[in-house]
DNA sequence: AAAATAAATTGCGTATACGAAAATTGTGTG
DNA sequence: CACACAATTTTCGTATACGCAATTTATTTT
């Protein structure tokens, strides 16, 4: 979460904790007036007095938890768009299209992959296609790891998983697995052919 | 946001406004626990006084958007963690697979379909693979739209993509678009062929 | 088992969130 | 321009968040 500048008139206080309460009232005022809301409306809806959501907009006071959770639900929201963190600056009514062959090849010693939709801005989901070069585990230094979850698809070929916590599974053309990508995890071929992968993580993930 | 049912011993104030603060207080304990930190620990790393956070975790107290704010960096979570909304109840260190054939055909009269990985509990992601028998907008009584985004790939055949928002698509086999769900879109096989593809949405979705 | 230490909770005073009503500002119409 | 009405902000009293120190509970050590 990238803060504001503090407003000049800001408090010492203010300065070492408002913990972004400025932009949080940023964004609530732009939720709110993207529905057409007045505060009368969003303070029906809501719950919350109007002029305790003016003094929120304003970043004049930091919202409880509760007060937080009604507002979500006043305005249609959950948590986290309303903290602008779930992808509030994906660009609306926006449809974007991956050709093949149209993003650049990224070579690496065990796969040759394409990251799908580098340029938009704001995806939850980072979906990448390519090839395993890797026959073997023994290719690998390390396992991968990052937070969050992942979804691989074999489009061909034969490819074997093997992660620190289980024990590694095979997946023929066709079939998908669905991983905790924070557990370590590597994607190797497992026929005489390289397998051909789609791999979809969530958020700006770097898989195996 | 499940809502966990209310303890046996809440006011009736608490009943109709306490908006889930006793589930939020249980997820952050257990956040905190799952990195081996005692309140003192967190009270340091947060700068939230430990008297503070027990009664969070407790319920007994709301905490503020500040507090919220500090909370999340003190544990190195984003906000959607900490609100329990990012996958916390994914299953850690987990790989599931999904086989061929393994999940019941669902049949609409414009889709066949797997929802794949449907006994995975707190996924983010909602993988998808099937065939698409409609083969004009016209099937189609209405837009579909879910709120968050959509991955689709076409894994043979040829898809037509309407949105309300934007000029039809068609995509190839081995093609791939990235759209805003909450945007009305509907699919359609473009050719004599039926189109295979593979969805992920965000969250737990209903595609078209 | 008793003693020592760590961890969590309680008590109490201060700061701030909050709502209702009043005041101010903004907008539209004649 | 004046007026009416809508929208937002300010005022003020009450409720609750919050931190520090004391107390209690849980865990570890002897």
């Amino acid at each position: 979460m990238i803060e504001s500048p503090p407003p000049p008139s800001a408090t010492s206080d203010e300065l070492t904790t408002d913990g972004g309460r400025n932009e949080f009232g940023e964004n609530l005022r732009k939720l709110r007036k993207d529905k057409k809301m007045t505060l009368a409306d969003l303070a029906t809806a809501s719950g919350i007095a109007a002029s305790t959501l003016s003094r929120a907009e304003r970043g004049l006071l930091g919202l409880t938890y509760d007060r937080l959770s009604q507002l979500a639900d006043g305005l249609g929201v959950d948590m986290a768009e309303l903290f602008g963190t779930g992808g509030a600056s994906f660009q609306k009514n926006s449809i974007s299209v991956a050709r093949l062959g149209e993003f650049e090849l990224q070579t690496t010693p065990n796969y040759t992959y394409e990251m799908l939709f580098s340029d938009v801005w704001g995806k939850a989901m980072t979906p990448m296609a390519g090839v395993v070069k890797a026959h073997s585990r023994l290719a690998f230094d390390d396992f991968i790891r990052h937070p969050g979850q992942e979804f691989v698809f074999v489009q061909s070929g034969q490819l074997t998983i093997y992660t620190e916590a289980n024990e590694p599974v095979t997946l023929q053309a066709g079939e998908s697995a669905y991983l905790d990508s924070s557990m370590g995890h590597v994607y190797t071929s497992a026929g005489d052919e390289d397998a051909r992968i789609l791999v979809v993580c969530l958020g700006r993930g770097d898989s195996a």
